[in-house]
DNA sequence: CTGAAAGCGCTTACAG
DNA sequence: CTGAAAGCGCTTACAG
């Protein structure tokens, strides 16, 4: 490997001309350039980006966290992430949390120690361990999808409160009067806002609103496997099921499945979160669908922003009812 | 933030001790490592990883290139990565090549420059570009799902050649004559493999081996569709549809229903990949899954031995044929 | 067991 | 426009 140096005896020149010729900061002379540039061309330098950092504290590189990378919805998040943040210049270190603060605080505390020159996370927990460390330590920060009490990070998320009022309003319209629901963790601000939206709905349209009717899931398949199970096993089940992730949509799918329940006939489901795939099942599932890749967008252009030192609002983005049949409605 | 400077002040030794103390390297005594812990604890010292990494010429990230984390196997390839990687100590740095040569090039000189410790990577083109150059850069790397003609790395695969053996078996046994096929691309090694495997087993089986009834996409979602199209638009259409990935099996799909021919009926549909929702679908999805979990802890543990010094042998996982009903088998 | 010194590969004021 | 020098925050031979 060469480094700068190589190149500046090359090309007859000092280290500090050789640098400017190559970054392009302060002046050097044309004719020094082009010595210089074909000097680390023959000898295939590539500057070392961590030499670079440790000189100017700024490493091109941000830490993503992310719940769980196996979920769709965190998958197409990442992809979006990605990409936004190399047209910036920025390389991501991920981390996936698995839905443990745990597991999120060491990725935090080896980000820091990366240098990363800012993190986007969708935070687990009560912002209690290292999340609000790096905030403490000046750190960049923006949400994605979830917030955490208490911790003043801007935030860019979906207008959960608007899908959930669109799906029980659905709901409701089909006739259907108990809505059984696969709450997420309460952990999760996203479990308990889409919990609290439901709940206000439902009261709004008179429908039942028994403690039995909600169980709670960690967005993850098994818990919906569970949870569908304890609802169809109630002294008096619920019409529909409408589970808070696609996740636990779809454990609650297979559990229907497995006990025979014909889904859309004997009982209802739906699921916040839409995927390619939910239209091909049978019957196709009815959603709230988000706009991921616009949350991806919405986060590195905010995270450029606090980096600038702005105060950027928080962003909503609306969602999208997508109806199908998995609740009743007329098939043919 | 505080340096070790800081620590050793406080704690009354030198930098060395300090260092020594943090680190474990080298000897302290006793009390002096509690007393450097100690005022580190106090300061809330966090060690500048990217100083250390200037100095060992280590980083304790790796980084990984991925065609596409949309597509759920590389996904949950990511997961499987990421953790085992963790074990180790490692952090990852992620790039999507989009199943773009350009893109992944790119990647390759950013991680290089950021000076990992090694490369994972699901290779795509014929070898010429950048990761050439970090093979001659003597930066430890493994391949996982795909290979490179030419280029001498480890590769973690699955045994797809049996996996499409099994599936034509399981398709002419069940007295289908013209196998369509979604082929990859052909400058992915799994997409030449996929496709050679299925023509010879064709022939074995003294089946139609119609160059039209080949067409081919990108592993991605569209080409499925479009390849779908046409083979259904063939004067002499196909008894099943063979897709070399989950996501054109998805488009495929899609394809099929949109145009109303009745999936394990009409017309049969085969997968290579597995994923979760296959079963749910109507009819449930025949596919060949890869143990993808696994592939990503042996990347991991062929990568450190590369580190080590070691030239680990290829490593091949079993893949399973999980029949369904899209084929057209005895549906009750 | 401990400290002074060198050095990893860069960038950047500061003189000239 | 250019070069000599300092320094980013660490680790690690080398003496003592």
């Amino acid at each position: 490997m060469s480094t700068i140096d190589d190149v500046a005896r090359r090309a007859g020149v000092s280290r500090a001309t050789a640098s400017r010729a190559l970054t392009g900061a302060g002046s050097a002379a044309p004719a020094t350039v082009t010595r210089v540039r074909d000097a680390a061309r023959e000898l295939g330098y590539r500057p070392n980006a961590v030499a670079r950092s440790l000189r100017t504290t700024r490493t091109s590189t941000i830490g993503l966290i992310v719940s769980d990378v196996r979920n769709p919805f965190f998958a197409e998040l990442v992809h979006g992430i990605e990409q936004a943040a190399e047209e910036c210049g920025w390389s991501l270190m991920v981390g996936n949390a698995d839905e443990s603060t745990e597991r999120q605080d060491g990725y935090v505390q080896t980000l820091l120690a990366h240098q990363v020159d800012g993190l986007i996370a969708t935070p687990q927990g009560d912002g209690s361990g290292a999340l609000s460390e790096a905030l403490a330590a000046g750190v960049p920060t923006v949400f994605v999808d979830r917030r955490v009490a208490g911790l003043d990070v801007p935030v860019v998320a979906s207008d959960g409160d608007a899908g959930v009022r669109a799906m029980v309003e659905h709901l409701a319209g089909l006739g259907h009067r108990r809505i059984g629901v696969i709450a997420g963790p309460q952990e999760a601000s996203t479990g308990r806002d889409r919990l609290r939206a439901v709940r206000a709905a439902l009261r709004r349209h008179g429908l039942a609103t028994d403690d039995e009717l909600v169980r709670f899931g960690d967005f993850q398949l098994d818990t919906g496997v569970r949870c569908a199970g304890e609802l169809v096993e109630l002294a008096d089940p619920p019409d529909v099921i409408f589970a808070a992730d696609n996740l636990m949509a779809l454990g609650a799918f297979q559990e229907l499945r497995r006990r025979g329940v014909r889904v859309g006939e004997d009982m209802g489901l739906a699921a916040f979160d839409d995927l390619d795939w939910f239209s091909l099942v049978d019957p196709p599932i009815t959603a709230v669908a988000q706009d991921t890749r616009a949350l991806g967008n919405e986060a590195v252009r905010l995270l450029r922003e606090v980096r600038e030192g702005g105060q950027p609002a928080d962003v909503t983005l609306p969602v999208d009812l997508r109806v199908r049949r998995s609740c009743g409605e007329g098939r043919r």
